[in-house]
Formats: structure tokens, C-alpha cells, sequence
DNA sequence: ATACTTGCTTCGTGTAACTCGAAGTCAATA
DNA sequence: TATTGACTTCGAGTTACACGAAGCAAGTAT
């Protein structure tokens, strides 16, 4: 089974130029049909999986496409041991990530209830800029 | 109590650069001394706390910028329920944001842990970026 | 007094990761 | 035959900075 372009972007919620562009960095593998035309297989789609967990730990595509790299050099103990770090980095950065996002999830259902207050007119309206102390 | 550029950048583990652009811009108010020089007061560091909440709600800084203004206009009623609206679509945003980091988190976990088993010799080294269903 | 260092200033270019639109190809359909 | 739709490449535009050059002003060391 193999997918267009549109279809693959489809999958991924991306958009068709983004998929292009990942394509055109040789980031992201692909076959041509007769008519020149971008082509995508089960392991493009996993390959595209990969990216998009890395990209969300916030690493920048240099660097993932460095990862992809390794995992298709020879295995080697050493190649084994450097992917693993940098799997270990992005996880930390993961966890980093997510709990500030909790974070800030916490303080705008905080910021959210304060403005329902100020509707209900159980509060004055203090919304300023400089109140972002609430 | 004022702030320089330096410390002010530094409080908010920012850049002085990132400071300058934001003041630059109009997105962040501040004086200046004898030498031409910023200075920050505490209500600029009340301003910076939100910037960097709404930021991080994926909120783009023209539209941050937009609900500052809507702050520092005359209040009304209908200005209080614009500012609410764009308050509980970041909020959704945000809960979006640190779900998605969950997970993905979640994964990395998952991923590091079988990088150790393969380290530890008890499983083979399959790492392909085709095997990122795992 | 002179030189150096520190910290700021503006200005202009560079970068990442898209994003968009133009212009063209090709196959299927009305 | 004409148009539609999906694809192609290419080049320019966008966001949110990052960086470096060139210059000023105050304080410190020699």
C-alpha cells in the first residue's frame, strides 16, 4: 500500500507543503510513479511517526534528520550508544516540556475563572496588563 | 526598583535580545534613563509574565499583542467579553498543548527503556527509523 | 591622562521551518 | 475539446528571533 502526497499529509495533519518540503530536505524517504510524482510506503509512514515525536520534544530538524542517519549507518556499539543519548536527551526535554505545559494549562484555567468572576460581577474588573500576578 | 536590559532578560531566562525585539516592537513597554538606556519597571515584569504564558499557549505575539491593547483600552463590557473569549481559547489551547506533551513524553519513556533493554543484550538492536511503531 | 572593559545603543543581515503563490505537466472526465 | 484535479518545481514571504558590526558613555587600571 502506498500513499500520495495528499493522502500522507492527511495522515500526519500536516499540510501537502510541509510534506514536500521534508521530502525536498531528505528528511523524509520516497519513491516516484511514472509521473514523476512523490510516492509513500509503511516505512515512510513510520519514519514520518519518528519525526513527529522527535519534533514535539522540540528537536530542530537538523538534528533529527542526523538521528535518522544513525539508524541507518552499520550498527556498531558505538553508533548504538550515541543514538541512545540522544533519545535520552529528547526524553528529558519531553518531560521538561510537558510540565511546564501543565503548567500553563493550570494557570489559564486559574486566569480563566478570575475573568468568569469579573462577568458574574462578583469581582471589580482589574484586568491590566500589570495584573498578571493572578 | 528598575530593571536593566541583562537582569530583566535574565529573570525571564530570555535573551537580551528576545527583550530588546519585544520593546522594539510595541509588545513591551518600557523608559529610558539619561544614556538612552531601558529600563523595566515592575509592571513590565507583570506584562513579561504574560507574554510568556500566552506564549506558550502557542499563542502568536500579534495576537498577544492585540489582547494587551484590548487591556489598556477604556473598559466596557463588550471589551471585557473579548478579552474573556481569547483568555478561554488559549486555555483550550493550552490543555491541547500539554496533553499532546503527555503523551509524547509518555513515549520517549517507552522508547528509552527499550534503547536500555537492547543495550543491556537482552533484546537485538532492530532500531531502523522504520521501527518507530514501537 | 590614556587605554581598556563593560554594557548599552541601532541597524542590517541570517536562520528555521515552514507557507504561499505562480506557472507548468499530465491524466481523467464532461 | 476543454476543464478539472492533483501533482510538479521554483522562488519569494513570514515569524520570531539570533547574531554581528559599529558606535557611544561610564567606570577602572596603568
Amino acid at each position: 500500500m502506498t500513499y500520495t502526497v495528499k493522502e500522507f499529509a492527511e495522515m500526519f495533519h500536516a499540510t501537502e507543503h510541509t510534506v514536500r518540503y521534508y521530502t525536498d530536505i531528505g528528511l523524509l524517504p520516497c519513491q516516484r510513479d511514472g509521473g514523476n510524482h512523490r510516492l509513500f510506503d509503511e516505512s515512510a509512514v513510520n519514519w514520518m511517526r519518528g519525526i513527529t515525536y522527535l519534533k514535539s520534544c522540540g528537536m530542530p530538524i537538523k538534528e533529527i534528520k542526523r538521528y535518522f542517519d544513525l539508524c541507518q549507518m552499520e550498527e556498531s556499539e558505538e553508533n548504538l550508544l550515541a543514538r541512545y543519548k540522544i533519545i535520552a536527551r529528547q526524553r528529558e526535554a519531553a518531560h521538561q516540556k510537558a510540565a511546564e505545559a501543565k503548567a500553563t494549562a493550570d494557570y489559564m484555567d486559574h486566569k480563566c475563572r478570575h475573568y468568569e468572576e469579573i462577568l458574574a460581577g462578583r469581582i471589580p474588573d482589574d484586568t491590566n496588563p500589570a495584573n498578571w500576578s493572578d
